[in-house]
DNA sequence: GCATAAATGGAAATGATTTTCATTTTCATC
DNA sequence: GATGAAAATGAAAATCATTTCCATTTATGC
């Protein structure tokens, strides 16, 4: 089922979703966690759907510009994509099982104004994850 | 000149290094800021140094392991490293010239902290940077 | 129906990074 | 100084994610 921050967004942008978008999000929801496009690719295939790897990554690319989804990096640079909750959040990843815990990050959305503002800078982001074991591992 | 506290390191693991290994901690002292693998090839060639691409790749690793550099990555993926400072810290990067500044991040080593035991994870680390547009660009 | 734009996917191209492997250098020991 | 083992090196090939090209298919308005 779709979740209706996804569902208001998408009729907010009054943009029609090609089929592939909404089978990312179908998948990318299923799944809940991150995911590579390779992964998506993959589980997509397994299923029967016979979608291209091309339009895996253009679908997660407009998705992204669309802020649909949340895209970060893997420590060897690959690219993992993740539906976006309704607000900023950051993740607490188990480096074993990849389980993953959303967490709220309020100490850092200040940290990141008051440096920013310290030193000058302009139209900042940030990112901010923790690795570790998770209980079960 | 080399940074005392790489100088420290040196002598405090008894390892000597390769002559590769002292031309990346120099070039990385000189420029200052983070680079990738690649430019820091360029930047030796173009000082006549014939050293190659795999050797840079190799020391850099090797760097990071001994904990003597940083690696983390451009929103492309692409690893860019830099000399370890004395301290854990983070930074602060002009996303337009690339420009760093170090800043600490108390705030966010207690965030993790308790983040973590919260949800049971154990032997964490954590990643914080903050991009955005410094005064200049 | 028809024309046009959007969506799609396979294959080739790209670009960073890693692997392979043969050669060179270093260094302790004779 | 000669020698042999271990470490370092680099060129070329292999890998792998991602992007680009381009021809084909599908959806849409008229």
């Amino acid at each position: 089922m779709m979740k209706k921050v996804i569902q208001k967004k998408i009729t907010m942008m009054k943009k029609v979703m090609s089929k592939s978008n909404l089978k990312l999000i179908a998948v990318l929801e299923r799944t809940g966690g991150f995911a590579s496009a390779q992964e998506l690719h993959q589980i997509l295939r397994r299923e029967g759907d016979g979608i291209g790897l091309t339009t895996v990554y253009r679908a997660l690319q407009s998705l992204v510009d669309d802020k649909i989804v949340d895209l970060l990096r893997r420590e060897d640079g690959e690219a993992i994509y993740r539906l976006c909750g309704e607000t900023h959040h950051h993740h607490l990843v188990c480096k074993s099982c990849g389980d993953t815990v959303e967490i709220e990050g309020g100490a850092i959305e200040k940290w990141a104004k008051t440096m920013a503002e310290e030193f000058g800078y302009r139209d900042v982001g940030h990112t901010a994850e923790i690795f570790g074991l998770c209980s079960k591992c």
